[in-house]
This record gives C-alpha cells, structure tokens and sequence, in this order.
DNA sequence: ACAGAACGCTACGAAACCGTATCGTCACGC
DNA sequence: GCGTGACGATACGGTTTCGTAGCGTTCTGT
C-alpha cells in the first residue's frame, strides 16, 4: 500500500522492462525535456535528478557522464524519420517531404532545443556530428525526391540539386529558428511553388 | 621607462579619450571577442578580464552585472548598418542589400556568435529584443527595396513581401548557421534569380 | 604639485555543479 | 523466502563562477 520509493512511472512503461530500463529512460525523458526548457549549457544531473525522480548516483551508473548523457538524450529523439510520399507529383512529394521533415525536426521538444543543439555543436565534436547527421538525413530525403523528378524528366537534369534543397530548407529553417514562427502547411506549399514556378509554365512577366 | 600597469592598449584609441573610456572599450572587445569563441554562457567575468587586462574590481566600477555586460558587448556588434544601393534595378539592388547584411550579420564575430546569441535570447528577454530588433532592420532593407520595385511596376502590387524577403534570407541564413558554409556572392545572386525568376521573362518549361 | 578619481591586486564569501563514496533499502529471479 | 544486484539518500571534495571588500598605486585635471 505504502507507495514505492521509485518515482518513476512505472505503469506508463511495459511491464517486461527490467528496472534498470525504467530508470535509464527516465534519466532519458527527464534530460530531453531539460535540454528543451533550458538549454544544453544550463542542463544539470541534478535537475535531471529531481525530475526524473532517479537518484544522481543511480544516472551515473548509466551514463558516464553529463556529456554522454545529453548525446544520448539527443540522439533519441534526432532519429524519428518521417515519412515521405513517392506519388509522382514532383510538388506533392517535396511538400510532404518538407512538412514531414519540418514535423519531425522543428515541432516539439526537438524543435526547442535546435538552437541550443546547433550552437553546443560548435564546440563538441559527439554533438557535432549528431546534428551533421540529422542535416545530411533531413536533406537527403528531399534531394531523392529531386532526383526521381529529374529521372521522370519532370526537371531538367542539369538542375543544382544542392541549391534547390537550400532554396526550399532555408525559407523554413529560417521561418522557425530566427523568427520563431510556426512553419505551417500554407508556408510549406508557398514555398515550393516558388521554388518550382521556375520550372513550369506560368504566367507572363508583369510589365 | 617603466611599462604602464594599464595593459590595455594605449595607443591604439585616441588620445582624447579618457583612461576610464578606454578601459570600458577594452572590456567591451574582450567580452565580444570572448562570446564569439565560446558563446554566451561560457563566457565569463574573470576571462574577460584576463584578455582585457583589466581588473574584474573594475569591470564591475562599469557593468552592473555579467548579463548587462554581454548585452552591451552584443549591441555594440549589432548594430552595424550595410550600406544599400538603390540603383533602380530590383536584382542589383536584392543582391547589393542581402550581401551587405550577410556581411555585417554573418561574417566575422557577430557570425560565430549568432547561434548562442539566439539561444541565448530565448531566455533572456534583454538578448530577446536585441536579435528581434536586429532581424526586423535587416528585414526592413530588403522590404523597401521590394517596394520601390513595385512603385516601378517591376514587381506585382499584390506580391508577398513578407514571404518575399524570407524567401531570399532563408537560404542564405541557412547555408550560413546550419550548414556552416560561407555565403558567397554567387549563392547570394542564385538565390535572388531564382526567386525573380517568377517574375520576369524566363525560359520555357522543359518538356 | 596635489587631491581626488579611477584603477590593479589579492582575497574572500556564497552558490552552483560535477562526480564519488558510503550505507541503508528495495526488487526480482531462483 | 532469500540472496544478490540495483536503487535511493546523504554527504562530501573539488572546481568554477559571481560579485564584493580592502588597500595600495596610478593617472588626470587644475
């Protein structure tokens, strides 16, 4: 009757999980959602601690230390990969690809923490990479749907791949992380169909 | 013959100001110099003092705090205004204005500080109003040479100005903070092309 | 030259944080 | 049910940092 000295939801998790797993995704929930509130710099183990209800001693017996922890907090919730629509439409696909990519990356805790992220990532090498990864993922889909395009011809094949992706990534990343504004599905869609109005028929210059 | 205690440089300002302005002005560089290498919230009073040469007792006699410090450093850096031509052609003018703000925004110091200094500013209300200020000016530039350009009828009077300018700045920012590549001018006039490549007479879709 | 203002230096208290040690308590497989 | 492994609580040493105090030294205007 008398209420477990473990803080941690236990009933939220699988009931196969061993009690080390609880406490070392408990460890992992309570970093991620610090890291989103106040920042890599200003994560501590002992706020991690308190929030996560696992005792410091126990979180380093998981982890070797602050840095190992927050990579691996970070790694987490990096790798959810959207998915992306293969339908044909060379602007159906790159406006599901991007709200996808915009989805997975810039809503919620991980959107939170990009900033924060981005700029620890200029001093650590782990962390570094991590968001190079996640850049190199992010823009790979959308250079595949580029590249079926210009396989179906529906681009020409001497188009700057690289660039296209910027020219449709930058409006967006930029609309979240500078101006902080939400990327809706209307600034996706906007954005395509300027990238895109290049390569198909429209209307003539106004004089 | 002696070497003044004062090891600031001496020289290097003019000899009207006083020895108190100069101090003040060695702090302030130090601290910019400081908050680019290792950003904001590893940045610290008693390094500041070090590189500066002078005294923490003193830096004190002149900055509230450690926060009133880096806010003034940051402004100082800020508020460098790129010159912009107004030459009456909307493509000079876009890559003229976008590549001077890359300038004053993105190259040297106040570049490598741009990321903690936004992550920064997401808890710092101070810092907040800094950057929010700093992106609505360099907004503003390109926005009244957009709209010079549609009193010319070069451009629509029903355009998205504000999609507009985010659809040049976007790419441009991006290449700069998340893929850390410099912005060159030739980056800068394919993003502006293709942008006005909506609006102006432009090669047939490829079949 | 001289007085007062400004600075440098050393030291310090207080707080935050990392990572470890110790020991008591709990959970889970057998 | 019982032992072993895992956890919780507390405490601690060491480090870093902020911001201040005290006091001697240097500069500067008059």
């Amino acid at each position: 009757m008398c209420p477990s000295r473990y803080r941690y939801d236990v009933v939220a998790m699988a009931e196969t999980t061993t009690r080390s797993e609880r406490a070392r995704q408990a460890v992992l929930d309570a970093a991620t959602e610090l890291v989103s509130e106040v920042g890599v710099e200003r994560t501590t183990i002992d706020e991690i601690a308190n929030r996560s209800g696992v005792a410091k001693t126990t979180i380093y017996r998981h982890f070797a230390s602050k840095q190992a922890l927050v990579v691996e907090a970070v790694h987490a919730c990096t790798f959810i990969i959207p998915a992306v629509t293969n339908s044909g439409s060379l602007r159906d696909d790159l406006i599901s690809c991007f709200s996808g990519t915009t989805k997975a990356s810039y809503d919620g805790r991980l959107g939170d923490m990009m900033l924060s992220l981005m700029d620890a990532a200029q001093r650590d090498p782990e962390l570094g990479r991590l968001v190079r990864a996640q850049t190199d993922q992010r823009r790979r889909f959308a250079t595949d749907v580029i590249e079926r395009a210009i396989g179906r011809a529906d681009l020409p094949d001497d188009v700057d791949v690289d660039l296209l992706v910027t020219l449709v990534a930058g409006p967006l990343v930029y609309t979240k992380l500078v101006r902080r504004q939400r990327v809706t599905e209307e600034l996706v869609a906007a954005v395509v169909d300027s990238v895109l109005s290049r390569y198909v028929v429209k209307r003539p210059a106004v004089t």
